[in-house]
DNA sequence: CGCATTTCCTGGAGGC
DNA sequence: TGCCTCCAGGAAATGC
């Protein structure tokens, strides 16, 4: 499940393969998953060059020549994979878009269909406020980017979290912090030795300050380790993420906890998995 | 406002 | 071996 690290390694990987590289071929396999304008994106993308790859929360943003900005949300099981266009072209392969020189292309391929790929028109000169083209929308909206984790300031997270909701399913509302997802939302939470239940608004500003440092910490070993591969995962060399491994609550119900020994424990909240250790995170 | 619930979707896991 | 059910979850919509 992509988050943020793994969007990460993603971008940082599409950026090597294709800055400078222009489009030749587009080949849409599924109307559904392209969202934000009607334009056939044949008409819109060949012909242009990516001038640049990054990531605003779990997306992977692809911008190019004359303010053409393609996201990709990979949702469950979404994938971006550079490949020759003569390998086997996978099943539920949405987007396939083909580069002039030297016969790479990329894949968008996403099974179960919770992300998709929207295309928008960025309006100049200015970062990221964008548009759909042609004034009009199809299909969902842009997923909402609230603060970077990375690169939010000690100031604008005290405020995102000066509210009274559970620590978690703030911290999982992407429009006030995009970026975390249920594995790093609990991983984090575990560092920090916060329960997901706290309110959110009962942090003081130290303690702010420390679920500051951890979400940095714990998304930079994730990035550094590749991300983190539960299922479907993969990076833009289609190889895993080694980051599952370092897991301490994720997925381990039942098991022992790697700071204090204690027993582990899963238990739902607004729908998702929440695992916990109930000594290292108390109430 | 906050929170739980439901929906979308497929492949993999586990039971029998 | 094969068939069935359940489960995972990001985000939006709905209802309390």
């Amino acid at each position: 499940m992509p988050e943020l690290p793994e969007a990460e390694t993603i971008a940082r990987g599409l950026a090597d393969q294709l800055v400078e590289r222009t489009v030749h071929s587009v080949e849409l396999n599924r109307q559904d998953v392209l969202h934000g304008s009607p334009v056939v994106p044949c008409a819109v993308l060949r012909s242009r060059t990516i001038t640049s790859v990054n990531r605003v929360g779990k997306q992977v943003r692809l911008r190019l020549s004359g303010g053409v900005c393609l996201s990709f949300h990979l949702g469950m099981s979404g994938r971006l994979i550079i490949c020759k266009p003569t390998e086997p072209i996978a099943p539920h392969t949405h987007l396939r878009l083909g580069f002039e020189g030297n016969g790479t292309e990329l894949r968008f391929c996403d099974p179960r269909r919770f992300g998709g790929v929207w295309i928008m028109q960025e309006r100049n000169p200015g970062p990221v406020e964008a548009g759909p083209l042609n004034r009009t929308w199809i299909g969902r909206r842009l997923p909402p980017a609230g603060l970077d984790p990375l690169t939010a300031t000690l100031d604008e997270l005290v405020v995102a979290l000066g509210r009274s909701r559970r620590l978690k399913p703030l911290l999982l509302d992407q429009s006030i912090i995009a970026g975390l997802g249920n594995i790093y939302c609990d991983e984090i939470l575990h560092r920090a030795g916060v329960h997901p239940l706290t309110r959110a608004n009962r942090l003081d500003r130290k303690q702010v300050g420390h679920l500051r440092r951890t979400i940095r910490h714990v998304l930079t070993e994730a990035i550094a380790a590749g991300g983190s591969s539960i299922s479907d995962y993969r990076t833009s060399d289609n190889t895993p993420g080694a980051y599952q491994t370092r897991h301490r609550v994720y997925g381990r119900e039942g098991k022992s906890c790697r700071r204090c020994r204690t027993t582990i424990q899963r238990f739902v909240l607004g729908g998702r998995s929440t695992f916990v250790c109930p000594q290292c995170q108390l109430p």
